[in-house]
DNA sequence: CCGTCATATGTACAATTGTACATATTCGAG
DNA sequence: CTCGAATATGTACAATTGTACATATGACGG
């Protein structure tokens, strides 16, 4: 029982508090952006004491990197289920289009979020091999449907509308976005 | 004779400081990132002592942007010169080719320098105006060209695949961009 | 040649930062 | 119940930041 008692509820007081910060951090990073994301901004945005941050985390670094890589991964993992459930051409045509539409790729918050992970990996090779890894299993998942050209294209339409949509004054139309699916897939 | 005096030598003993110090800033932000740009680092890389920077922007932020509106401006420049020379669709969907692979819009700096636009202009308005224009004069040089639909996606398809061009171990085969513009642009 | 004012510099300072660390609290084994 | 160790906290500090400002320097009209 003290076994069972072990795996239900560890020995931490609050065992989340670190998952739970990693997510007020994303949220204070889309705010202020990496430049203005400190310790005490996301200790203060989850209700903890400074130390708690230290403590958890290694470092800003650290921090950094273990929100952006659950964005990446919880990315990725949507853009897969996505993927996987389409079954035929035509089905994953029409997935594509639903993220590109959608909220998890789509939504002002993630893409900006982008931003901000794209241009810290470029300096950081923790946070490179992440978008490395997330732009892999997109491309992979996205091969499961389409030969290689038209994944490469379809990967940088979906980058490139996502982009458009969460910085345009008026978001392009969902019948645009369909259309621009359907050039460069019927064609190949 | 003073008054050409006065017009070729201004009274600034060093007249074009102001310029190279935003090109500087460029420099130090594609390294170190918006979050590492110091106006410390900005006057050592440009050799020049820490007051002057107080004394030729009103503040950090008037730096970024000012740099920010260089990068904009001198992007637009290119794009719309690169399609204003092209002469009939084929030439244009060439000209779009050409901007995706050449250094302009393709280089690693300028790319990365972008993202890090993107993401002061999502949360600083005056910095957020410089993207609108910069979007607004390229999608008008589209348009001279193409039809708005078009337009669209080969704005997005552009965005994309620079980015994929600059963070992608493999970049893109020009072949692989040469077909993507066509199969945009031809089904139109 | 000289005075005056824009241009340029060096220094100082208050504010904010990341992080170390001594202390407190809580849990679970025996 | 007790005790040791993991978990959590509050505080302090050195380093770095943006910026103000008193001073210096140079150009140019007179």
């Amino acid at each position: 029982m003290s076994a069972a008692r072990k795996a239900s509820r560890p020995r931490r007081h609050d065992p989340e508090r670190r998952d739970r910060l990693i997510d007020v951090a994303l949220d204070v990073i889309a705010e202020h952006g990496v430049a203005g994301t400190t310790h005490r901004k996301v200790a203060a945005a989850a209700d903890v004491p400074l130390g708690s941050m230290t403590y958890h985390f290694a470092g800003i670094e650290d921090l950094l990197t273990a929100a952006f890589t659950k964005l990446a991964t919880t990315a990725a993992d949507g853009f897969e289920d996505a993927l996987r459930t389409a079954d035929g051409t035509e089905a994953a045509r029409e997935a594509v289009v639903g993220l590109i539409t959608g909220e998890l790729l789509g939504s002002r918050r993630n893409v900006l979020l982008t931003y901000e992970l794209y241009a810290l990996a470029a300096r950081n090779p923790d946070v490179r091999r992440v978008t490395d890894a997330w732009m892999a299993r997109s491309r992979t998942a996205l091969e499961h449907h389409f030969d290689p050209p038209t994944t490469i294209m379809l990967d940088a339409l979906i980058e490139g509308l996502s982009i458009h949509r969460a910085l345009a004054l008026d978001p392009t139309p969902n019948a645009v976005v369909r259309d621009a699916v359907r050039r460069i897939v019927t064609s190949s």
